[in-house]
DNA sequence: TGACTTGTTCAAAT
DNA sequence: GATTTGAACAAGTC
């Protein structure tokens, strides 16, 4: 599932691939993914510009154009980008393609459709509009701590609130926690300091390895408590057995003898 | 067949 | 008013 670290291997993908190449043609095939535009002015912006550079803040996509503003691509469940060169074959099932004007493709694809599309003139300002926290990796330890400060909710809930901090979601949260040793359910203001600490630094550790290796999830086997996400399995850690349990709405993985 | 999945948003509760 | 909780959405998988 696209997370922080998902998306910004998706801004390399589009740095690497879709920069500095006219803009032919687009078509769009699900117009009900637009956040705050119309078919035709997407059509009438994007068609004959230029992509030409990239910018992240947690799950969001922002690319700059050459004349008038970003696109922005947020990619929900299962939003995924793929180039395909004038000779390679585009996927079938897309959102909104690009056509550039050498016949190189660039498509916006996104099965369950939980993704959006917007046009935006500046990004800091959609951020702030829509009340993002600080982006997980830019985020300081002061400025994390009053963030957290006074909560009373679960700590898993509050990491991954998107106008808390923005780029943590629900596996990556399950990491954290695992790794510093704390129950998901911990009421914020119940932890101590040295504990919220803990979990700054080890956020940080997590998501940078996991930009690293472009969000691989072989890769990073050794931060989660599971490969695969399932409850009863045991703990790679101690002697305990993997619970399962709703929180804030999502399905999470811990292990209640070592986490807590 | 239907329960389960996730990120986000909105409404309701505290 | 701010914060927290929970349901809803969409559609693919099992």
């Amino acid at each position: 599932m696209p997370e922080l670290p998902e998306v910004e291997s998706f801004r390399r993908y589009v740095e690497d691939h879709a920069l500095h190449q006219k803009i032919q043609e687009i078509k769009l095939s699900k117009p009900q993914m637009l956040l705050n535009t119309t078919v035709i002015s997407l059509k009438d912006v994007l068609e004959s510009n230029t992509f030409v550079s990239t910018h992240r803040h947690g799950k969001l996509l922002f690319i700059k154009l050459k004349e008038q503003g970003f696109l922005m691509l947020h990619f929900g469940m299962t939003g995924e980008l793929f180039y395909a060169g004038k000779n390679d074959l585009p996927p079938e099932n897309y959102v909104l393609r690009i056509i550039f004007h050498d016949g190189s493709t660039f498509s916006f694809s996104d099965s369950r459709m939980l993704g959006k599309i917007a046009l935006v003139e500046n990004y800091n300002d959609f951020i702030k509009q829509r009340g993002y926290g600080p982006d997980a990796l830019q985020l300081t330890e002061k400025e994390f701590l009053t963030l957290l400060s006074k909560r009373k909710a679960a700590i898993k809930t509050v990491i991954m609130n998107q106008k808390i901090i923005a780029g943590i979601g629900n596996e990556f949260s399950d990491a954290i926690l695992f790794q510093c040793r704390i129950h998901p359910l911990s009421p914020v203001n119940q932890l101590k300091n040295e504990q919220l600490k803990e979990v700054f630094d080890m956020t940080k550790k997590i998501l940078k390895e996991a930009v690293k290796v472009n969000a691989d999830r072989d890769k990073l086997k050794h931060f989660f408590l599971l490969n695969q996400r399932k409850a009863g399995l045991p703990c790679v850690r101690c002697k305990g057995q993997t619970a399962f349990k709703t929180i804030g709405g999502r399905s999470s993985y811990f292990c209640p003898s070592c986490q807590n």
